[in-house]
DNA sequence: ATTTATGCAAACTATTTGCATTGCC
DNA sequence: GGCAATGCAAATAGTTTGCATAAAT
């Protein structure tokens, strides 16, 4: 089970690296699809996993709606404006141990954690 | 724009709270058809979010998966098991002044926050 | 009588999958 | 040439919505 390298996959990365933070598979698909009309949503879809999977980027998965990708840089947490819909960036550090204030695990391991904030952004407050 | 008391609304929290934690409309949905089998789905999701919307339930937003709905009792976070997909409570305070730790707001008016923590639970860790 | 709410089906959003074909290696 | 990957369409999951009818007030 090797991997290919194909101009889709190269596409799909690059065009994740080009959109910047949590861009959407639709957004990668539409962007790449400018140039390259032909490119299937399968495919983008398939592309944008595999990379996750690999490490490539990064795949967050939000409460509502789809899920976003982000070219790696570092982790952080994220807030959707619950008037306009946007997702912005939290500037806060990440909380690596947060686990430990977890009183009874039941024996569950737990390898991360991902935190949303909501609230109204700086447009929308007026 | 009043609201009616119908059987169905009756219907709908009195199975989310027989349900006790984290129930997803479809459960919510079968609950009820088991002794109400003329109910519509649509009902069901209607009367869902009215009664989450006037704070009777509690819905939580999964990153993945269906929503979820809460007879509420307290906050708490949730834990999702990568291995078998269950849903679990996470036995933790819930951290009320998160939000202060935010270095610049950027003018977001924060209204309150979610963690969600993966990991792989006693039974699938063998 | 009014008009909210229901049941049903169709629409919709996000994503996955089956399959014949293409094209890396 | 073999098999991973593609493009396309159909399938799936979860949820919302339009509309005629029913029923709460």
């Amino acid at each position: 089970m090797d991997r290919r390298n194909t101009i889709q996959r190269a596409l799909v990365l690059a065009a994740v690296k080009e959109l910047g933070s949590h861009a959407t598979a639709d957004e990668v698909y539409a962007e790449i699809a400018r140039k390259h009309p032909g490119i299937g949503r399968g495919t983008v879809y398939r592309n944008l996993s595999l990379l996750a999977g690999i490490g490539q980027i990064a795949k967050v998965e939000m409460p509502d709606g789809p899920d976003r990708y982000d070219h790696i840089l570092d982790r952080h947490y994220h807030a959707r404006c619950i008037s306009c819909g946007r997702l912005f960036d939290v500037d806060m550090d990440v909380i690596p141990d947060l686990e430990k204030n977890i009183r009874d695990t039941r024996g569950f391991i737990f390898a991360g954690h991902d935190i949303f904030f909501k609230g109204t952004c700086r447009e929308c407050k007026k």
